[in-house]
DNA sequence: CGAGATACCTTGACAGGCGAGGTATCTCAT
DNA sequence: ATGAGATACCTCGCCTGTCAAGGTATCTCG
């Protein structure tokens, strides 16, 4: 794992809401989303996972029911609902300022 | 402060090492200045940014030294060591590459 | 003389990430 | 048919960084 876990602290909550707005989906499919999507550089473990998972149901974010198992393991599906839908865009401005505001503290070129 | 604390963490290393790379400076001082760059949306607390001081002494990565007291109370001093030269460059990297991937999996427009 | 700014520091609680361990099902090669 | 490996879920307990709260000491200015 390249990017360690300090820096994706903060930022769990944010990437599952944001794979849930294409569609419900499962822990084990968005883990491997997740992967696909950065190359392998982003990496949740899955204890990590489901811990958010938890939280996000018991804040309301998002909801849950068992899939049909059709071929495999059985899986619980997860929706996004309308107040995660609200977090989801307080978080990704939350991400937008602290973007600006990194770049500003980091850059040496400009400012005192 | 509208920046949480869960977004910063990881991030004040690097801050602090940017700053340092600018000359000596001491702790209210650092602190003032982040706050002022970041027009006070982003505010380590003192307890957090001593911490980060401890760690990155122990780490090699700044030295530290009592200043000229001069006027008010007694200052301590740090600079950056070579070692934190070469962390901040790291610390940078993975800042760029955190930028562009949490860019990816947030951004719905594009990508599956 | 007291308030407020400057300047430092420590302790203990809390929360999130994650290593390690566990369960169960299905497929496929040996 | 047996075992490995993928799929799929979950929990416990440790670790680490943030921060509220509390403390100390000096200087300035009304």
């Amino acid at each position: 794992m390249s990017i360690a876990g300090d820096l994706i602290r903060g930022h769990t909550d944010a990437i599952i809401l944001a794979r849930l707005l294409r569609g419900d989906s499962y822990g084990y499919e968005i883990n491997k989303t997740i992967s696909t999507i950065s190359s392998g550089r982003f990496e949740l473990k899955e204890a990590t996972l489901y811990t958010a998972f938890k939280r996000l149901e018991e804040s309301g974010y998002i909801a849950s029911y068992w899939g049909d198992s059709g071929a495999g393991a059985r899986r619980r599906y997860y929706t996004i609902t309308a107040g995660g839908r609200d977090a989801y865009h307080r978080l990704m401005v939350e991400w937008l300022e602290t973007k600006e505001i990194m770049d500003h503290l980091l850059r040496l070129e400009e400012g005192k």
